[in-house]
DNA sequence: TGCGAGCGGGG
DNA sequence: GTGTACGCTCGCA
C-alpha cells in the first residue's frame, strides 16, 4: 500500500512505543499506520566513568560501540561513541540529565521520536510511504488501521485532495464592560466552511438558540451545539483544520468550554485529547492526525507581503478583494436577543468569516508551499509553521545521518549565555552597505545589478560549512576575510554547501519542468521553487542564529566576510572596466549610474555588466542585471526610490520602486502620505526639484488658509482599553471623553477608532486642542495649522528635500527661487504616470532580517533610522541575520498603501 | 534617552 | 513532549 504522510505521532504499548503515521492513499481515504519495531536511541562520547554509571541505569536496553563524525569543526577521523538504546522515548532526558557529567559529549539525545523514526526511514512530511499492512482493530484511533512490519519511502511526489474546515466560534460576554472569559462566557455560534463540501454544503452554522434557515441549525443548549460540533467533525474528518487567530482564539475556547461541560476535547483521529500550549507569544493548538492551519499566524510570521494590520478585514480585503462587515462587539448582545432579522445578520456575519478563512487558505494557495517545505525539509506539515530553525536543523539531520555524522544539541542555557558573551566580545559582523551619492540621479539611467544568492552562493564557493571549519590552517584550504580556516571539498565537501547546491538543482529543474505544464501542476511546481527558495536563503541565517544547533560564529562571520569583499570587488570592477559608477549598493546589490538616457542601451549595458563581473568572479557567485531605474531619489542608506523600468518582451512597463521610505504611518494624517508620495512621484518623473518644492508649498498655502477638507487631517486612532483607564494625555483619549460628554447614551467603546483634528485655541495642550471631525465641520472650527505644518507635514517631506539640498526656510519662505540650479540637463519630460504602487512582489534580494549597530556607542536598531546616522550621530554598521528568527517583515516600509 | 509593560489577532 | 520561542510601540521615569 501506498499513502501520504500527514501527521504522525507515538504512543505507548505498555512501555514500547509504538509509531503511528497518519496518512492519506490514493483514493483519498485517511488510514493510520501502526509499527513497533522501533526504539529510542542517542549517542554519547564516552570518559573513563561511562561505563560505570551506564550499569546503573535500568532504563538502558542496549550499548553499541559505534563511530561517527563530530559535527563542529573539521575532524579527519570519526569518534569513537557508544550509541545507547532505550525503551521508552520518555526516559530520555533523565538519563541524559544523568549521564551528563560522565561522558564527553552527548548527541541526538533531544531529537523528538517521531522524528527519530522518519529520519531513520528516509521518510519526509507530506512525502509518501510504502508498506505491507495487516488491518487491526483498535480504539486508539478513528481512522482505519493497520500494523505493519517494514516501511519504506514511496518514491512520488503528488497529492491527495485534502479536506479542509474552518472554524469561527461567536461569544456573548456576560458582563460587556469586561473581556471575554472562557471559563463562564459561553460560545453562542459556531460557524464552520468545507472545502470540498460537507454532505453537499458549502458552510453550517450552529447556534444555541431555536432558530432555523438554511444551513442553519438551533440548539436549546450550548453543551447541545457543541455535541454537535464534534459529530460534525468526526463525520468529515477534516486533514486541516483552519480560521482566523484560531490557535489562539477559536480552538482554546472552545477546548475550556467542553471542560466547563465536562465534555473530552477529542477534536482529533486518536484517542489523544486536544490542546493548546503557549510559549512566548506563539499558541499552537495541537489536534492529533489532522493539521491546525492559522492564515493570521502565516500571514505574520512567514509573509511574502506587509499589511498595514493583520485582522481579517485588512487581509481579505487585499487577498480577496471582499470585504467583510463587522459587528461590533457591543452591538452583539443586541442582535443576539433581538428579532429574527437580528439574529440572522448575527449568524451570516459569522458564516463570511468562516468563508473569508478557508477562502484565505484556498484561492490562494496558503498551504501549497508550506507542503513542498515539508517534502524538502523532512517536517510534518503541522511543525512548520513554527519557524525556519526546525526546518533547517530536520533537513539537515537527515544529511548528517546519511553521512555519518551526529547532529549537535540544541544549546543549553549556559551554552545561550556564552555565545551571547562570544558574540558581544569579538562581534559578529554583517554586510556592507556602500555609502550612498545623497540626492537625486535624473541624467542618466541608473542600472540595478544583484547577486543571485549571494549567501549560498559564498557557501558553496568556499565550502563553509560547521565541519569543514578548521582551527589550524591546513595544506591547501580556504582562508576567510574574516581570519576563519575551511578545509577544500578536495579533503571534505561541505554537507550545507552539498545541500545547496542540490537544492539550486533542484530549483533550476522545477524552474524548467513549469514551463511547459498545466496550471495545477504548474501551482505545485512554483510553490516547490518557492520552497526551495525559502530554505537555501535559511541556511546562512541559521549558523549565525544563536540557538542553532549547528550554530558557529566564524561560519556566519565568513559568509558575511565573503560577502563585504565581494561588493567591494564588483565595484571596483565594474569602475574599471565601464564608463560608470557605482553610486549605491547594499549587501548584494549595486547601483550603477550611466550616462544613458535610451533604456534599449542602458539595458545592453545591463547585460554586459552582469556577465563580466561574473565571469571575473570565483565560483558560483552570478551578478544579474535587474532592473533600470530611469531616475532615483536616494536619501540614506536603505531609504530611496526610483523610476523602475522593465522590458516584459514587447514593452517596456514602469512604475516607482520604494524602499525604507515610509509614506504611511498611523500617527500621520493622511494629507502627509498623500504629499509625500507626490513630491517622490514629481522628482522622479519631472526630475524637478523645484516643481515639487512648488508642490509642497502650494499645500502649505491650502492650510493655511483653510483649503484642506478636514478627513485629509484626521489622524485615527483607536481605543484598546475604556476610557477611565488612560491616565496620560492623549488627543484620541479626549476627544473620546468630549464625545462621551455630548453623546451619553452612545460614548465610544473599547475596540472603536477615534479620529480627531487638532484645534486653533489658547490650549497650549495639544490633546486638549483636538476634537471629532464631525463636530469640528458642524461649528466651523478652526484647524491648527502652524501644527499641521511643523509637526507633521515638515518632518517626513524635509527628510526627503533635505537630500537634495533644499532647507526648511526654502519651503516656508514664500514664492521665492531657490539657488538651486535644476539638475536636469535633458529637457523635461512631459510624461504623466499615476503611482502604481506594487505591493504584491515586494523586492527581497535575501530574505531574512536586519540590524543596524551604531559603531559609536553600539545601540541597535531594528529599522534604518531615520537620519541615516545614530542619534548619538555615530555611524551605523548592517548586520543580516537571514531568515531565521520570527522577525521576518519591517523591511518593506511604505510598499503598502491605497492609491 | 532608556526601560518595562503591554499588545497583537480573536469575541 | 527525547519540549520551553517575539518584536514593536507607548508611557513613564
Amino acid at each position: 500500500m501506498q499513502a501520504q504522510i500527514i501527521d504522525a505521532d507515538y504512543f505507548l504499548n505498555g512501555n514500547k512505543p509504538v509509531i503511528r503515521i497518519f496518512a492519506k492513499t490514493e483514493s483519498g481515504n485517511t488510514i493510520c499506520v501502526f509499527y513497533d519495531k522501533f526504539l529510542p536511541y542517542f549517542f554519547i562520547v564516552p570518559t573513563a566513568g561511562t561505563a560505570g554509571k551506564l550499569k546503573e541505569i535500568p532504563e538502558i536496553r542496549s550499548v553499541e560501540e559505534v563511530e561517527r563524525f563530530e559535527p563542529l569543526g573539521y575532524s579527519k577521523e570519526k569518534t569513537k561513541m557508544l550509541k545507547i538504546t532505550v525503551t521508552n522515548p520518555q526516559d530520555v532526558p533523565k538519563i541524559r540529565e544523568t549521564l551528563a557529567p560522565y561522558t564527553k559529549n552527548i548527541y541526538e539525545a533531544d531529537i523528538l521520536f517521531k522524528y527519530r523514526f522518519m529520519v531513520d526511514h528516509g521518510l519526509y512530511g507530506m512525502k509518501w510511504i510504502d508498506f505491507d499492512g495487516e488491518r487491526v482493530r483498535t480504539n486508539t484511533v478513528k481512522v482505519p488501521a493497520f500494523r505493519t512490519e517494514e516501511i519504506r519511502s514511496a518514491d512520488r511526489n503528488d497529492n491527495v485532495p485534502l479536506r479542509h474546515m474552518s472554524v469561527d466560534i461567536e461569544c456573548l460576554p456576560s458582563d460587556p464592560r469586561k473581556p471575554l472569559d472562557s471559563k463562564n462566557d459561553p460560545i453562542i455560534i459556531i460557524s464552520m466552511s468545507f472545502a470540498p463540501h460537507f454532505r453537499d454544503k458549502k458552510n453550517l452554522v450552529l447556534l444555541a438558540k431555536n432558530f432555523y434557515g438554511d444551513d442553519i441549525k438551533g440548539f436549546q443548549t450550548e453543551k447541545e451545539m457543541l455535541e454537535e460540533f464534534v459529530r460534525i467533525l468526526d463525520a468529515y474528518d477534516p486533514d486541516i483544520i483552519t480560521g482566523y487567530n484560531i490557535n489562539s482564539f477559536d480552538l482554546p475556547y472552545l477546548a475550556e468550554r467542553f471542560r466547563h461541560h465536562k465534555m473530552p476535547t477529542n477534536f482529533g483521529r486518536s484517542e489523544k485529547m486536544s490542546f493548546g500550549k503557549t510559549f512566548g507569544i506563539l499558541q499552537e493548538f495541537i489536534i492529533s492526525g489532522r493539521v491546525v492551519v492559522d492564515p493570521y499566524q502565516i500571514l505574520k510570521r512567514d509573509p511574502w507581503m506587509k499589511f498595514p494590520r493583520y485582522d481579517l478585514n485588512t487581509v481579505s480585503k487585499i487577498l480577496l478583494g471582499d470585504e467583510k462587515h463587522d459587528v461590533e462587539y457591543g452591538k452583539m448582545a443586541g442582535l443576539w436577543n433581538g428579532t429574527k432579522e437580528q439574529i440572522s445578520t448575527f449568524l451570516e456575519y459569522a458564516r463570511q468569516d468562516a468563508n473569508l478563512s478557508i477562502r484565505l487558505v484556498i484561492e490562494r494557495g496558503m498551504l501549497d508551499k508550506f507542503v513542498e517545505l515539508a517534502k524538502i525539509s523532512g517536517l510534518l506539515l503541522q511543525d512548520l509553521f513554527g519557524g525556519q530553525t526546525k526546518r533547517v536543523e530536520t533537513m539537515a539531520l537527515h544529511e548528517f545521518r546519511k553521512r555519518g555524522f551526529v547532529m549537535p544539541p540544541a544549546p543549553s542555557k549556559g551554552e545561550l549565555a556564552r555565545r551571547a558573551k562570544e558574540r558581544e566580545s569579538q562581534g559578529l559582523k554583517g554586510a556592507t552597505v556602500l555609502e550612498p551619492e545623497k540626492g537625486l540621479h535624473a541624467e542618466g539611467c541608473i542600472l540595478v545589478l544583484d547577486f543571485k544568492s549571494l549567501y549560498p552562493s559564498i557557501m558553496r564557493t568556499f565550502n563553509i560549512s560547521p565541519e569543514t571549519a578548521i582551527k589550524t590552517p591546513v595544506e591547501n584550504c580556504y582562508a576567510s576575510p574574516s581570519g576563519a580556516y575551511f578545509v577544500r571539498p578536495e579533503t571534505k565537501s561541505g554537507i550545507l554547501p552539498d545541500i545547496l547546491s542540490t537544492l539550486v538543482d533542484a530549483r533550476t529543474a522545477v524552474k524548467k519542468q513549469m514551463k511547459n505544464s498545466k496550471p495545477e501542476e504548474k501551482r505545485m511546481l512554483n510553490a516547490k521553487q518557492l520552497a526551495i527558495k525559502d530554505m537555501s536563503n535559511s541556511f546562512y541565517g541559521y549558523t549565525g542564529y544563536i540557538r542553532a544547533r549547528l550554530y558557529m560564529i566564524d561560519v556566519a562571520g565568513s559568509i558575511t566576510a565573503y560577502g563585504r569583499d565581494n561588493i567591494i570587488k564588483t565595484k571596483n570592477l565594474v569602475e574599471k572596466n565601464f564608463p560608470a559608477r557605482v553610486v549605491y549598493g547594499d549587501t548584494d546589490s549595486i547601483f550603477v549610474k550611466t550616462d544613458m538616457t535610451n533604456l534599449e542601451d542602458a539595458k545592453k549595458l545591463g547585460e554586459d555588466i552582469a556577465s563580466f563581473v561574473t565571469s571575473n568572479l570565483e565560483g558560483h557567485l552570478e551578478l544579474q542585471f535587474e532592473k533600470i531605474y530611469r531616475t532615483f531619489l536616494i536619501l540614506t542608506k536603505k531609504r530611496y526610490a526610483g523610476w523602475k523600468f522593465e522590458h516584459t518582451g514587447t514593452e517596456w512597463k514602469n512604475s516607482i520602486d520604494m524602499k525604507g521610505i515610509e509614506t504611511v504611518r498611523r500617527d500621520w494624517c493622511p494629507l502627509v502620505s498623500e504629499l509625500m508620495l507626490k513630491i517622490i512621484n514629481i522628482m522622479l518623473k519631472e526630475g524637478d526639484i523645484h516643481l515639487a518644492m512648488n508642490e509642497v508649498k502650494g499645500i502649505l498655502d491650502k492650510l493655511k488658509r483653510g483649503e484642506i477638507p478636514l478627513e485629509k487631517l484626521t489622524v485615527i486612532k483607536g481605543l484598546t482599553k475604556s476610557i477611565e483607564n488612560y491616565d496620560g494625555m492623549l488627543p484620541h483619549i479626549e476627544v473620546a471623553k468630549k464625545l462621551a460628554a455630548r453623546n451619553p447614551h452612545d460614548p465610544p467603546k473599547i475596540g472603536d477608532r477615534i479620529g480627531f483634528v487638532i484645534l486653533k485655541g489658547n490650549n497650549h495642550l495639544l490633546s486638549k486642542r483636538a476634537d471629532d471631525p464631525k463636530y469640528v465641520a458642524e461649528n466651523g472650527l478652526q484647524i491648527d495649522s502652524e501644527y499641521y505644518i511643523s509637526s507633521q507635514l515638515l518632518p517626513p517631506i524635509e527628510r526627503i528635500l533635505n537630500s537634495v539640498g533644499v532647507e526648511r526656510t526654502e519651503l516656508l519662505g514664500g514664492g521665492r527661487q531657490s539657488r538651486l540650479g535644476d539638475i536636469m540637463s535633458g529637457a523635461k519630460r512631459k510624461m504623466k504616470h499615476d503611482i502604481v504602487v506594487d505591493y504584491n512582489k515586494p523586492e527581497q534580494p535575501l530574505a531574512g532580517w536586519e540590524e543596524f549597530l551604531c559603531k559609536k556607542c553600539s545601540k541597535s536598531y531594528s529599522r534604518m533610522p531615520l537620519r541615516g546616522v545614530c542619534e548619538c550621530g555615530g555611524q551605523l554598521l548592517f548586520g543580516f541575520h537571514g531568515s531565521v528568527g520570527t522577525r521576518l517583515v519591517a523591511k518593506q516600509n511604505g510598499i503598502l498603501h491605497n492609491q
